[in-house]
DNA sequence: AGCACGCCGACT
DNA sequence: GTCGGCGTGCTC
């Protein structure tokens, strides 16, 4: 006979076991038991308390299958196109069920497992437990019962030891699970049905009920402000029975704007007939993508906020995506004034409680625009009409760590199910998008013209070869240093990038040979002056300077190689009277300082700006008339087949930074290969004209848009294991292409991966080119399954951001 | 990944 | 004889 049973993805599986478990639905729980419901189930030969959520549910035949233990979610916590998505994201991107799972949930509404013991009232000989074990034996009987943490805590012992006490019989344990961040509730009274005694109620009180009969009901904060009583005047309402008290959820707001007066957004013509196009598209009822294209300052976010406007006004929900938050604080405060609190984020700046209340606002309909980062496409928002991804080239929105995911991917496929609009807009468009909108598979709108006529800047190159031939070793070239002077004698502003932090990139010593490397993984360390310690800008390890060779011993340890901090120090002396601020991922540790520094600078309390590519960004400073590239090579990313493309939208776009206001802007771009392509083209802003070489040349070595890169890699332990582990894979592919000849691919490696130790585990890879489709993905799913040596674990990333 | 089962060596 | 070492195989 056929039962109701429940299909759960597991927490805590890896991709060899990560498949949907079966278990049979108790009588208790058949009514609450849906999909999108996480659950605590028995797994393996234990039982071992586990969670899980059910994907499913449907009939089956009872015999060998196990009951779920308990419902986490009273209601489902993941919609059917949630789950969907778990399913795509897990065909797609080769991570488990879990991993989808929460990358969908914010952080706070994640339950993590914890064991509760408690002591065992029937455990006869407690005399034969040692000292330690005794002390907890009796704390526990004082105690009703106690978290795993907490004993550990204050005993200071293993989780081991009380696993060891409990199967001795003297505790019991006892599994649960705890919602990392608690609701948010506010203390609420509201008037009794059944009381008719306010005779005896003291004149505090009556003045209580008397508001409370014109409100119904209120929060105990509300009624002590409008009354002027204190909580304990309620409190005495409560215990005659007068009033009912009750929680209600409250949410921790995030957004402080109130809506300013809706202004009226004026296009201009071109703006116009790119809004009236994607006007058109959005009410298509069909699934559909577009490109807006339109150079820096052209005003892009003025079609965007006419499109939102459209969606809200039909009660649609909007997703709108920046690269990162803390640079697009114009493009977030726009926003909110125009939207206030029907607006909810989503990034890493918020706290997990802001997270979670977020969240739930679009989950219940109570903010209609999701606006974030990369997670913020898993928005729950209802109704989808309308997802927005500013700056689509960007790196940042590509996760890399599993599920590895590409924003752009999951939109699309949320756009389909929700028959909504998915509009990218960059100045500088990723070459595979770029490529589908010239081939017609997307539409393109163009918006050229700057806003309100502003000149693009002038640009001109420094030959730095011929500047250290002509004796000039600083940082600084003569050209750039005259340019300098005169901004800040006309008391304007000046933006300098320079993509490396620390003080020195490099340390050496030049009798050896010998280079300062990082003890877990290779890389070299960098210097930083600011704590006097050489650090790894890869897993953060750090020591002391040492003053001879650890190899040799030589005394003269060489520097070499310019950061940001070095650069900083350099430019103090050359310019002694300007007030420089220096911005890169050292100088902004703290969560809010990024968004205070960029105000002070906005406000004309700093001279100069020193940064990483942090300040390439989205920065719109009308008093900044000078922008100066400190080094500009293709060797400012790591050697991949993006880092032409990546140069050059860098490039164009810190050059776009100058010359914002009505002032005439000018950059100049310091290189070692002045008469580059690449150069000359992000000189003169010529997207069209990098493309079109760009593309050849993608064809020629074959890379994205011609094929897919799909990077398989072991992590190991040892050498050894690794190194075994990546070839047996590879021999698994080799046989699976063989079996089915209509999957062809080019593979490269296996070899040490560019970074071949990272955080003590030996990288191991191999590049696959390959056409990510249901073919190839069968070969790769029988690859991943073979059985590794041990210690190796494998993932897989399609199209990574680098390699 | 855990966890139990199983089959070998050094202990009261 | 048995306690425990960790190799192996499975998880509804």
């Amino acid at each position: 006979m056929d039962c109701a049973v429940a299909f759960v993805a597991l927490e805590g599986a890896t991709m060899t076991f990560d498949k949907l478990y079966t278990y049979v639905i108790p009588p208790d729980l058949l009514k609450s038991a849906v999909s999108g419901c996480r659950v605590m189930v028995p797994f393996g030969r234990g039982n071992t308390k586990r969670q899980g959520i059910i994907v499913r549910v449907g009939k089956s035949d009872p015999k060998g299958l196990k009951s779920l233990y308990s419902l986490i979610d009273t209601i489902p916590i993941l919609s059917e196109e949630m789950l969907s998505l778990c399913e795509f994201l897990k065909e797609r991107t080769f991570c488990t069920y879990y991993d989808a799972v929460r990358a969908m949930l914010p952080a706070g509404l994640t339950h993590r497992i914890e064991n509760y013991y408690s002591a065992n009232k029937e455990f006869a000989d407690v005399s034969l437990l040692s000292k330690d074990e005794k002390d907890i034996y009796l704390y526990l009987s004082n105690n009703l019962e106690k978290s795993q943490t907490d004993i550990i805590k204050i005993f200071g012992i293993t989780p081991e030891f009380l696993k060891n006490m409990a199967e001795k019989g003297a505790l019991l344990l006892n599994v649960e699970t705890k919602q990392k961040i608690k609701d948010a509730t506010q203390k609420c009274v509201a008037l009794a049905d059944n009381f008719d005694n306010i005779s005896k109620l003291t004149p505090r009180q009556k003045e209580v009920i008397e508001l409370l009969c014109d409100v119904g009901s209120a929060s105990v904060k509300e009624i002590c402000y409008f009354t002027g009583v204190t909580a304990s005047v309620i409190e005495g309402l409560i215990k005659k029975g007068a009033v009912v008290s009750f929680n209600k959820p409250v949410y921790r707001s995030v957004n402080k704007n109130t809506v300013s007066k809706k202004s009226e957004i004026i296009l201009t013509d071109e703006q116009k007939k790119a809004f009236e196009g994607l006007e058109a598209l959005y009410e298509l009822p069909d699934p559909k993508t577009a490109l807006l294209y339109g150079v820096t300052g052209s005003g892009k976010t003025q079609v965007f906020l006419k499109l939102v406007d459209k969606a809200v006004e039909e009660n649609k929900g909007v997703i709108v995506m920046v690269p990162e938050i803390s640079l697009t604080p114009q493009l977030l405060s726009v926003f909110s004034a125009r939207y206030g609190d029907k607006i909810a984020l989503f990034h890493s700046g918020l706290s997990l409680g802001q997270r979670m209340d977020e969240y739930k606002r679009v989950k219940e309909g109570k903010a209609l625009i999701a606006l974030g980062t990369r997670s913020a496409v898993f928005a729950p928002v209802r109704n989808l009409g309308l997802i927005i991804m500013d700056e689509e080239q960007e790196h940042t929105y590509k996760s890399e760590q599993s599920p590895r995911f590409h924003a752009r991917d999951i939109s699309a496929f949320r756009v389909k199910q929700s028959s909504a609009l998915l509009l990218l807009a960059s100045a500088t468009p990723s070459v595979e998008t770029f490529t589908k909108a010239k081939s017609g598979k997307i539409s393109i709108f163009t918006l050229k013209n700057r806003y309100g006529n502003a000149l693009l800047p002038e640009v001109e190159t420094v030959d730095m070869t011929k500047e250290i031939k002509d004796g000039n070793k600083s940082v600084v070239s003569r050209r750039l240093y005259d340019a300098v002077c005169e901004t800040l004698d006309d008391g304007k502003q000046a933006i300098l990038l320079l993509n490396r932090r620390g003080h020195n990139t490099y340390i050496s010593c030049p009798s050896c040979g010998n280079v300062a490397v990082c003890p877990h993984c290779s890389i070299s360390l960098t210097y930083h002056s600011a704590n006097n310690r050489m650090m790894c800008h890869y897993c953060g390890y750090s020591e002391t300077v040492a003053d001879k060779c650890p190899e040799c011993g030589g005394e003269h340890i060489k520097y070499s190689g310019v950061g940001t901090q070095k650069a900083e120090e350099e430019l103090r002396a050359l310019f002694p009277n300007a007030r420089i601020l220096r911005l890169d991922a050292d100088s902004t540790m703290a969560k809010d300082s990024y968004a205070n520094y960029l105000k002070d600078f906005g406000e004309g309390k700093y001279d100069i700006l020193l940064g990483t590519q942090m300040v390439a960004k989205g920065l719109d400073f009308p008093s900044v008339t000078l922008v100066g590239v400190l080094g500009a090579d293709n060797a400012m990313f790591s050697e991949d087949f993006r880092s032409f493309e990546r140069t050059f939208s860098l490039l164009t776009q810190v050059v776009g930074r100058a010359g914002r206001g009505e002032n005439a802007g000018r950059a100049i771009i310091q290189t070692a290969d002045p008469f580059s392509d690449l150069i000359q083209k992000a000189q003169n802003q010529d997207y069209d004209s990098f493309y079109n070489d760009e593309i050849l040349n993608r064809k020629m070595r074959v890379f994205p848009p011609y094929c897919d890169i799909c990077v398989v890699s072991v992590r190991s332990i040892s050498r050894e294991n690794g190194e075994k582990s990546i070839n047996l894979i590879f021999e698994e592919i080799k046989k699976q292409i063989e079996k089915n000849d209509s999957v062809k691919v080019i593979i490269l490696g296996p070899s040490p991966a560019s970074i071949p130790k990272v955080n003590n585990r030996y990288r191991y890879q191999m590049i696959i080119k390959c056409k990510n489709n249901k073919e190839f993905r069968a070969v790769l799913k029988e690859a991943v399954a073979v059985k590794l040596v041990a210690d190796s674990t494998v993932s897989v990333d399609f199209n990574p951001e680098s390699m």
